[in-house]
DNA sequence: CTGAAAGCGCTTACAG
DNA sequence: CTGAAAGCGCTTACAG
């Protein structure tokens, strides 16, 4: 590849020269030595060596996107991006970051010290994490000395910049609207809620429902799996076993909500006439099934261009407060319910 | 970050030497001194500036897995993720390649000038292409220097290593199947077959099982759209307009068979009574749908193995052959049919 | 406005 | 087995 040095012995000008020029430092260089250069690189179709480049100024224009990936006994984990939601993210993630002249690395992450070291190794520049839960925060994610933006998690502590949507909110009315809906034997579907994070909070949400509309809440109505379709089809046979007990279910993802309706469906049990079902996330797919799967919307083009907003903001030192988003989400009525 | 002149001043040998000990040259370095060094490299979690080593070697290690998206007037442009198929693919070609040590770089590919710049500007090691259509393949894919293998791509030349799955049959089994179960008025929805590419292949292969039935094809039985589930619905719209014209429809993606059931059942359309359905790909979605659709399965995971094998055949120059990989598909028989 | 020198952290040949 | 030197392609002070 032709080299900055090359240029500089055709233009007859020191490399020193050229490397202005190309940074645009242009009260160096007067217009017609610039011009000359600037034919020339063209010409040449001069592109510069990024290694070079990061290893002088310790700046890589790397965005590293992680999914964490510590819970041994996920049976999904991998095949996360089945879940059409973390494509379209990652979508606008690379779009938002390829519009700011940022390139994005995409990982898997399984262990600490492998993060560590990969920010080490690429002088990342900025780390996106998709849904943390708090052990992962206070282990892979501690001591990362880059800006590092969380998406759908939540930290115990504060001081970490999150995006997240109106998860308690989007829980509370959709909980509500089954109970407006006549409904009073609410169960609840979800990964688990132990940890603190997106299923946790959602959670709260759902009690919080129950409880303002004087409905009490039994243990045995929550229902805790993996974020999957496959898992959404066991809890529903297991909520089909008793579908004298409930009359709605309210489930915190809708590729899991879709399993569920289809192991209800394959037992006999009418949506929404015995068991109505509010989803979670506004997924495209919900507006396929039948009947049409309500659900709480959430805007993920607009979540993926605020991550990046936020993160360069940090990586380009415009900002060091800390920044929590919570982006609005909307209850969509369909014929679940 | 600690470097390699520090890890050489605590031994007190010369870089060189703690160079050799990290590239396991253990011919080179004493045992004594080896393990002097290898302890204080732990102590001190050494780990290696990767642009300092690629600016030596030229080798970058990082595959860029490359999406075109040169379709200008294609309206899902931003949105080719919430097919949960790519998602899928990325998931298992991200897994092989941090197996073996790679980096995933991920890139929407818009223009052939950005593409070439890449590669020499991160010395991109290698290159995986999903989806490209020949126009591209002869001007943004042309002339690059580094292994690149194409999934799910036909070139009209041969000399391009691609992975692609048996289109040809798995679309002459679907058709077949719907001629077998009693069907003759058989319609197709695709993405554009002018250009070659899987579209076409499918499509070459449903003209053919229509020709050996002795089922004349007429040029009002193809529907043309683009691969995603908004674009199903709006054929779906069409087809139902004309429901008396067809008993059936093969179309070339899940994604797009779902918005095509969609409209139908919308429309009063009997599935699979008055129209029945195959889909291509096998995503799992297609079993949560009602009735179930009929498919033609793709293993997916398989695919991003073999992707990553062939590829860094080349890359590690084991291989200089062309290879083109065909993988099986198998006809999934449900109730669409 | 222009250039010579030093250095980013590593590896590659070569000498001892 | 060990090390001094040169260089990968660029940028950052600094001197003129």
């Amino acid at each position: 590849m032709i080299s900055i040095v090359e240029i500089a012995k055709m233009a007859r000008v020191s490399k020193m020269t050229v490397s202005n020029v190309i940074n645009k430092k242009y009260d160096k260089v007067s217009q017609e030595t610039r011009e000359r250069i600037e034919k020339i690189l063209a010409e040449h179709n001069y592109t510069p060596n990024l290694f070079a480049r990061n290893l002088k100024s310790n700046k890589s224009k790397i965005v590293l996107f992680a999914i964490p990936q510590t819970l041994e006994n996920d049976p999904n984990k991998n095949s996360t991006f089945s879940n059409p939601f973390y494509g379209e993210l990652i979508n606008s993630v690379e779009y938002n970051l390829r519009k700011s002249g940022y390139f994005l690395m995409l990982r898997f992450i399984t262990d600490e010290e492998v993060l560590n070291k990969l920010i080490v190794n690429w002088n990342i520049d900025g780390v996106v994490v998709l849904g943390a839960i708090n052990r992962e925060i206070n282990t892979v994610f501690k001591n990362i000395e880059v800006p590092i933006v969380f998406v759908d998690t939540y930290a115990a502590e504060s001081g970490f910049d999150t995006i997240n949507v109106e998860d308690y909110k989007g829980a509370y009315d959709a909980v509500s609207y089954l109970i407006e809906s006549g409904k009073r034997k609410i169960a609840m579907a979800a990964s688990s809620v132990l940890e603190m994070g997106v299923a946790r909070i959602r959670y709260d949400g759902y009690r919080s429902a129950l409880e303002n509309n004087r409905i009490e809440f039994q243990e045995n109505w929550f229902f805790e799996g993996f974020p999957s379709s496959e898992s959404g089809e066991e809890i529903g046979f297991k909520i089909a076993a008793r579908k004298k007990d409930f009359d709605a279910v309210f489930v915190f993802s809708d590729m899991m909500a879709i399993g569920v309706m289809k192991s209800l469906r394959k037992n006999k049990v009418k949506i929404p006439e015995d068991i109505a079902i509010v989803g979670f996330d506004g997924l495209y797919i919900g507006d396929l099934i039948e009947p049409r799967l309500s659900t709480v919307k959430q805007n993920i083009v607009a979540k993926g261009e605020k991550v990046v907003e936020v993160l360069l903001r940090k990586v380009q030192g415009h900002s060091s407060e800390i920044e929590q988003v919570v982006l609005p989400v909307e209850l969509l009525k369909k014929e679940s319910v």
